[in-house]
Order: C-alpha cells, then sequence, then structure tokens
DNA sequence: TGCGGTACTCACCGGAAGGTAAGTGCCGCC
DNA sequence: GGCGGCACTTACCTTCCGGTGAGTACCGCA
C-alpha cells in the first residue's frame, strides 16, 4: 500500500499520465521544482502553503518511483536532501503547460481567486 | 451536494484546470465525445466499458456546469439526450493532446497494458 | 538546558469518491 | 404480457485520499 508504482492499465495516454499526476499536491510539486531546479524538503514544504509533512513525503516517493523526482540524499547533520526533476519529469512538465494556459483562461473566465502565500 | 461548480481558489492555472478534469472517467468522456462529435447516454455507456450510470450521469452533470460538454434533451419516447462538447470542451480537449502524447509514451516505456472494450 | 530546525515515520480519523443494486415511466417488440 | 431499452434517480456501502498530531535522532544556538 501506499507506495506502489502506477501501473495500468490505461484506457488511454490521457489516462497514463493522468495516473501520475493525480494527488493534491503533485502538479504543484512539478511546478514548484521545475522553478526552482533543487529544493530541500523544507523549502518545498514552505513554498506548498497548506501541504502536510505527510503528504509532501508521500506524494515524493510516489513520483520518485514514477521516475519524475529524483532524491538526493546528503550523509550529513542535520539531514539534507534534495529534490530535483528527472527528464520525464521536465516532460511532464513541458506537456502540462498548454493545460496550464487552458487553466489560467478558466480562471480568468469564471473569476476564481488565487492562493496567495501570505494564507491567513 | 454532488453538483456544485468547481470554482477554486487555485495555486495556478495547472491547478484550475485538474479541478475540472479530476474524476475517473472525465478525460475519457472528453475524448469520447470529442472522437464521436455528438453521443447519447446509452452510447458513452457503452464506449466507457466498466462506468456505472451513477458515475457517468454525475461527471456529465459537472462537466455541463463547468461549461465543457452541451446537453440536449429531446422530449420524445423513449428519451432521448444527445451530449457533446462546447467551445471550452474542445479547447480542454486540444490542451490535453500534449499531455496525451506523454502518457502514450509513458504506456510504452513501462509496457502497461490498454484496456480494451472487449473486456472480459 | 531547552528550543528550534532538519527530514522524516507512525497511528488514527473523517470525508469524499466511487461502486452496487434496485426502482421509475414509457414504449416497441415478440 | 413480459422483456428489454431509454435515461435516469435513490439508497447504501466500501475504499481511499488526505489531514492531525505525536514521536525520533541529531545538532546549533542562546
Amino acid at each position: 500500500m501506499g507506495t506502489s508504482a502506477r501501473q495500468g492499465p490505461y484506457f488511454c495516454g490521457i489516462d497514463a499520465a493522468m495516473d501520475v499526476v493525480t494527488g493534491k499536491w503533485k502538479s504543484l510539486i512539478l511546478w514548484e521544482l521545475h522553478e526552482h531546479g533543487t529544493r530541500r524538503f523544507a523549502e518545498l514544504r514552505r513554498g506548498l502553503p497548506g501541504v502536510s509533512e505527510k503528504m509532501l513525503v508521500q506524494h515524493l516517493r510516489e513520483m520518485e518511483e514514477d521516475g519524475l523526482v529524483h532524491r538526493e540524499v546528503h550523509p550529513v547533520v542535520p539531514p539534507k536532501v534534495e529534490y530535483s526533476l528527472t527528464g520525464h519529469g521536465l516532460s511532464l512538465n513541458t506537456a502540462l503547460a498548454s493545460l496550464a494556459a487552458w487553466g489560467q483562461e478558466r480562471i480568468q473566465r469564471i473569476g476564481a481567486e488565487k492562493v496567495t502565500h501570505e494564507v491567513v
């Protein structure tokens, strides 16, 4: 349970891609890592207002299994773990670009609010 | 409940797009309607092996609220209801194209099976 | 000496997502 | 006259997703 690589069977490509992106924070993690290149665990946590540590770990583990993120542990004290995107993660992010544009347009259309980092 | 239009707030565009596509069958419905232009309820059901009637109705209603699909009722006996994509639905499908391609590549990569219409 | 930061793990819980099965009203068909 | 198809609705149940809060081992700083 918890960590077992997603593996179909799938109806089509969208299905297979969604399987890997589904999870409340996954697309945000993808974006955050793309923006900053490399991030430590606590940096990611601070960059995603509202995420719980449990969910962040769990999502990162799954994305690692799915070959989207690279996890590098530096055996120092205090612990230091760096996360970055793999080639597949990068290309997935590129593939998400047009979806992001569509979403932006939707936000305008329905006049939705955006989450700010200064959450109350 | 069940039917209340998704409306954020969102972190970013991907987030806003995902909100509308999330649901086990939504992307498949989008694809099915794009492929065939117009489909009746029972046609959609047959085109999506494994979907339950409840889920199909529920997803279609939500997608209608979100302005993705158009629902046209013909007041005849027996009932006839036709579903088709709106402009927003069409453009969402276009935006999903690159994601679909990425997913196809992933299917190849991990050697996942595809669901066939002739499910056992 | 004790607090905060690092990167987690573990146990528990509530709610939402999704599946199952039955019922509805009307018709055509055999 | 009973069955199947149309397009649903309703009630119930299970599973999973995600959140909460605690604990861990080690260190630096005040």
